[in-house]
DNA sequence: TTGTGTGAAACCGTTCACAGCG
DNA sequence: CGCTGTGAACGGTTTCACACAA
């Protein structure tokens, strides 16, 4: 949600949330670049979408009106996102699994967004435990619930194998976590109030493949 | 596409393909567990959508129709699901990138659907050339459009940095690829009639956390 | 001119609700 | 009964098209 002006809330739908978190990366490309100003056709391009659905999200969901004839302003967008997007407060996330996968998700995330960051990682693995894995240390797997709960974490990502996972997210549920976002590749099911963002590749990898057979 | 009995074609969306994918996921489960028959309400708990939902994608896109007061046939849905997703012939994956995030995806990928698999790696790290990572030999980035165009490969997978993406877009691009699978945190650009799906870990994250922090 | 803001229309995709069949 | 198949209704997004401002 975000709060507007005169106070009122506007529920945002995912897609738009996705589109957000897009074009704030867009705009921090072009402000590397030097760039101050920008309309919203060239938004548009870069971000793959049309100029119309642009200016809607970012007048209706990120309420940040654009010059006329100049386009948005670069950094009061990207900031005007932000309080969309981010947390008041910096949010610890916890990750799940420490292979192959769940290493490159904590290099990956590094550094990138200092307010959502990877605070405690865990594995069963008794080689990796205790070892300091890209910056992180590795817990067993039983200290979880202590963990999250005594650092208030409310995010997982969960990267263990599929035989696992479900077992994983009950046990984070019980924890308190509120978001998941699973790379494993099952459905996890879990209460009402939990949100669940499944990343699912072979899934994906197929979807490529079907629509890059088509004439 | 899909063929029909008259001969019509109808066109799949992107999500009704996703679902296809998954759908087959739970049957294939279903199968290993032994069981014959299952219900459009049962396969909708199972990938967390609705009946009508089920019912409509198996009808319209899938073609497979069930026994009236017994639900689908498992093992005959999994391989009409086969039919439309899968090419009737192998098709070779090439995979660009061996950091973490390309070993994840190799491991991952592994033994999971034959006709689709990973059949090329590429990267331009001297450490990993010319070595078997997770039983693929990885080549140097050089060989990437003689190999590509003489095994006739026209899927890829992008595993490098955000600063590498669009470069080796473009080359992929060159060398025939038609779908594109891109982990890059970037928004490549590419001609119509390549078809890109995006998997953007930051995005997914943001997501979650966004929807995790609502009441 | 250029480019925003925005009702209104068009376009999906999803769900309802029920006829029909085993 | 139980469960499928499906026209019809619904609801959410996306796009159109144009008034308006710099």
């Amino acid at each position: 949600m975000s709060r507007r002006d005169d106070g009122a809330m506007t529920r945002i739908s995912e897609k738009t949330i996705g589109r957000l978190s897009l074009y704030r990366r867009v705009l921090s490309a072009l402000a590397a670049e030097g760039r101050r100003q920008v309309p919203s056709h060239e938004l548009a391009t870069l971000a793959r979408g049309t100029p119309a659905q642009v200016r809607r999200d970012l007048m209706e969901a990120v309420r940040c009106p654009g010059r006329r004839s100049q386009g948005y302003d670069v950094a009061e967008l990207n900031k005007a996102i932000g309080d969309v997007l981010d947390s008041p407060r910096a949010e610890g996330v916890a990750l799940i699994g420490v292979g192959n996968l769940g290493r490159a998700i904590l290099a990956y995330l590094a550094g990138r967004r200092p307010k959502l960051k990877i605070t405690a990682a865990f594995d069963n693995d008794l080689e990796k435990v205790n070892r300091i894995i890209k910056g992180t240390r590795c817990r067993p797997l039983d200290e979880l619930p202590q963990t999250v709960l005594e650092r208030d974490i409310h995010i997982a990502i969960i990267a263990v194998p599929a035989g696992a996972a479900q077992e994983v997210a009950d046990l984070l549920v019980r924890a308190g976590i509120r978001g998941l976002l699973n790379f494993a590749p099952v459905r996890i099911q879990a209460p009402a109030g939990v949100f669940i963002e499944d990343i699912d590749i072979t899934m994906a990898l197929e979807k490529a493949a079907f629509f890059a057979r088509l004439p």
